[in-house]
DNA sequence: AGCGTATCATTCGTGTACAAACAAATTTGA
DNA sequence: TCAAATTTGTTTGTACACGAATGATACGCT
């Protein structure tokens, strides 16, 4: 029935053609597993969505720091980060201030309460990480980190 | 300067006790990742998005379905594939038709103008998956691609 | 037949994501 | 030095993504 529109053809000879199979495209595991994080994370950490964790994590680390800046360190460009903080600043887990030589600069850090949360939540994450590559044995899960690394810096 | 703050222990004896470091957490580099696909994929096919992309590929592989079916096999929930399909419509990529026995369906299928659109557009679909797995070795991709479908599906 | 449950589509609200266009401030370089 | 290029932050518009709620319809079971 299905059988006249969409077949895909494959050469006799080994290599297909242009045989097409979504579900085994990169892309489309790639968002597939990205999912499957995203709802673990969600029901380890229901306080902060991931971005907004990322952000809060990387203040920690890094302390004070411009807008932009951060939103390099956390992989985000400029409009998606202003969100981020801008629900951050909402909820008082950060703090902005003006930079004082460059009066372009707001420079963001962590408030009492932000600190606080992070910390708290910083062994979850690390709950949530090894929840998410329990699938794998210890020594895939060194491989894949590897590759995986390998393949999101091109 | 920032030692103060967000300092992170690590235990002498190897394994760290708390020791977070956000740019190794797989939910992280899994986000970059996609993040780089993303970008090869507009590159190459700037008329569909990645996930406009899929409905289309997948209602070409299985024909006529129900909406939410169609979004079952394309691992979108029911709200996110009728933003699709609203999309697609609009375009007349797709067409939509009450389903004859069942009156809650309504069936999607490819338009003349869907189906032939999708035909030019696969081959370089598979030229996107090669690209974003340029990074990695054949071996590599082979062992990449089974771990992360392995992750993916939990 | 009838009643409870499940399914299908839709809507609302929130939160990423990114391109594009912009203003203000700073840096560069001729 | 001073105009050009760059950086920083902001806004707008489009497109996912998902939880939760709703209404209509279908189905299972007694």
């Amino acid at each position: 029935m299905t059988a006249k529109q969409g077949r895909l053809r494959v050469l006799a000879g080994g290599k297909s053609a242009d045989a097409y199979d979504l579900s085994e495209q990169v892309g489309f595991i790639l968002r597939k597993a990205n999912q499957r994080h995203l709802a673990i994370f969600a029901s380890r950490i229901s306080d902060l969505t991931p971005p907004q964790f990322a952000a809060l994590a990387k203040l920690y680390e890094v302390g004070a720091t411009s807008q932009n800046q951060l939103g390099q360190l956390v992989a985000m460009d400029a409009a998606t980060i202003k969100g981020v903080i801008d629900r951050l600043k909402a909820r008082d887990l950060v703090v902005l201030e003006p930079h004082g030589r460059d009066r372009r600069r707001l420079v963001v850090s962590l408030s009492d309460e932000g600190r606080s949360l992070i910390e708290t939540l910083l062994p979850e994450a690390l709950e949530v990480s090894e929840e998410t590559l329990a699938p794998l044995t210890p020594r895939e899960t060194a491989t894949f980190l590897r590759l995986l690394t390998k393949l999101a810096e091109g």
